[in-house]
DNA sequence: AACACAAATGGTATCGTTCCCATTAACCGA
DNA sequence: TCGGTTAATGGGAACGATACCATTTGTGTT
């Protein structure tokens, strides 16, 4: 029996495809780059036959040290149970399928440590591209990434100092549709409440935007940092029952927050609507917990799509980021718990 | 023209290191590699100030092709959007970086065509491993994985004539305390309701564990399956109409049907409770429709994480596999939904 | 003193591609 | 008829690492 037996199981290379095809590797090679046309239809049957009986398939770690870049996209996300962000991933990957790209997933757990190894590490994998949705301020590595020529695209989040793409929402309009549909509902008195803005520079905005915002209603208004230590629960009530003149709402910086506040208005006792309560990010739930909780929800999907475009686009074109912030709107999901 | 500006960003190279430490290059790759001990510790000094100057980092690429075998690990999942996937992928990443891999994720959004696809580009990244939750039967490619010598561990769902152990939920056990749960509740008619069934040998098997365990503990029962186009509002309805004389209560299959079941109940107005309602995986947002909807929580960390340690042993210790099923335990979370 | 053997280090082929540079054949206009 | 172009193909040197097989040096044994 001289067939070569496969079942021991190497993968098939470029060269026995060419000896088989009768062809040379260039040809082959040829063939599976984007060059097909360049080869007589003769040939090209032939290596089509060859290739397939081998079941070859390019060798993609040969073709990522040749050329000095993988068809790997390099994803950092800060927390992958986030539903906000496995939506968004979820758009990447779409995208990159469509592209041919394969997307390597990263989670730091909002963990500046595991952000760093696995930015190193993401390095050595030749990346093209690289979307960012940051914990920390990995500036100098995401720096090393664009002098080394891989695009950069950053997700909801900025990094000071980084010359690349910023997708994600609008936040400035986001809080301005909040605070217009809350005062529209006739609520006076506003908390906002937010995790630690340090880490994340859309958190930061978002309760600027917050601030200022509802100062130019003149609606009354405090803001509160959901961390370990503070007690929130009496966070919470001290600010109601602060403002016993007016009727109070409470704005949620994210969707973590919503589900932590909502589970507070239980425990509590706070009858939702009566006590506005409004969110950033639409969840599964917010329709099912009576009278439903307004939010606004994110074009996940599209941002997630559009940061791989933006970035394909940059590695295909070879140009410089144009600095630009790609600024999604919101759209507003109104339930009853704005509802007075 | 402008010279290319140097430092516009080439990796550097083992070579490079080697030439600055005054050492060979066997010498750089035996101290990245795990073979430091053997080095005088003089070089070994040397090496390590030579590399962090220039800031180097081994190209997997090349390490790769040269080895045959990357350190990635591929992830296929069914869909990347439901919670509990996420959970598992979760634990999966974590396990992953303990022992210095890093994770191609593949989702197939359930289709098996991109599961196909997805499947032939992790074989050609070389991948160390496999970990798979399976969308269809795609037994022939993960067969010639297994030829290929790279160790596969299915998720959740067994796939016909692989060898391979399968991590997940001890499906019996899940059926039998939700059985019990229910008619120690005093629920005496049980609806199951289960997503497609054909893709999934999860759902197949939960279901065949209803029927019987149903009937063994004597409960009245049928099963809906939730398809795009059954009126599944109906069958519901017809389901507790047809049981007048019963306490009934309806078990979902897995977090996508309690979420869609939630709904239903609340369209319907059935007042949770009294009509039993309880669901496998448990999700955020449980505790928060009142009164508190009852699950079986399953230990997705931990089925993970240990998905991955099997995986490890298998690729360290290049054993085949014992075609073991790895069977993990759920937690009752009992609530107001099946509290009459 | 001679030899064996281990420890420390280096040279070189090799992994599977791509890409640059031949080479050949066919064709075309003057 | 002949340079000159173009189309179709092939040969071989990289890419950056690893691993086998030297080579050198130091140490212990007889």
């Amino acid at each position: 029996m001289k067939t070569i037996m496969s079942s021991a199981g190497r993968r098939s290379t470029i060269l026995e495809v060419a000896r088989l095809a009768g062809a040379s590797k260039t040809s082959v090679s040829r063939y599976f780059g984007d060059e097909r046309e360049r080869l007589s239809p003769t040939l090209q049957d032939r290596i089509a036959h060859a290739a397939s009986t081998l079941d070859y398939q390019p060798n993609q770690m040969a073709r990522g040290l040749k050329g000095g870049r993988s068809k790997l996209i390099g994803m950092l996300v800060a927390d992958i149970r986030n539903p906000f962000s496995v939506a968004i991933t979820h758009g990447v990957e779409q995208a990159c399928r469509q592209y041919g790209y394969s997307l390597l997933v990263c989670n730091t757990d909002n963990d500046s440590e595991q952000e760093r190894q696995h930015l190193d590490l993401l390095g050595a994998y030749q990346v093209a591209g690289l979307v960012v949705n940051a914990t920390g301020s990995p500036e100098t590595q995401i720096q090393a990434f664009i002098r080394h020529g891989t695009p950069v695209v950053l997700l909801d989040r900025e990094v000071s100092n980084v010359d690349a793409e910023v997708v994600g929402l609008d936040n400035q309009l986001a809080i301005d549709s909040a605070l217009d549909h809350l005062s529209a509902q006739g609520y006076q008195a506003v908390l906002y409440v937010s995790e630690a803005p340090e880490q994340s520079s859309t958190r930061q905005r978002r309760l600027a935007c917050f601030n200022q915002g509802a100062q130019q209603r003149a609606l009354s208004h405090a803001t509160l940092l959901l961390t370990g230590d503070t007690n929130t629960r009496q966070a919470l009530s001290h600010f109601l029952a602060t403002h016993p003149q007016h009727a109070c709402a409470v704005l949620c910086g994210n969707g973590n927050v919503t589900l932590t506040v909502t589970r507070l208005f239980q425990q509590l006792g706070l009858p939702l609507g009566q006590v506005g309560l409004m969110g950033i990010d639409e969840l599964d739930w917010c329709d099912l917990v009576p009278p439903g909780i307004t939010t606004l929800a994110q074009p996940t999907d599209a941002i997630g799509k559009t940061a791989l475009h933006c970035l394909r686009h940059r590695i295909t074109s070879q140009t410089s980021p144009q600095p630009t912030t790609l600024s999604f709107t919101p759209t507003l999901i109104a339930r009853g718990s704005t509802r007075r």
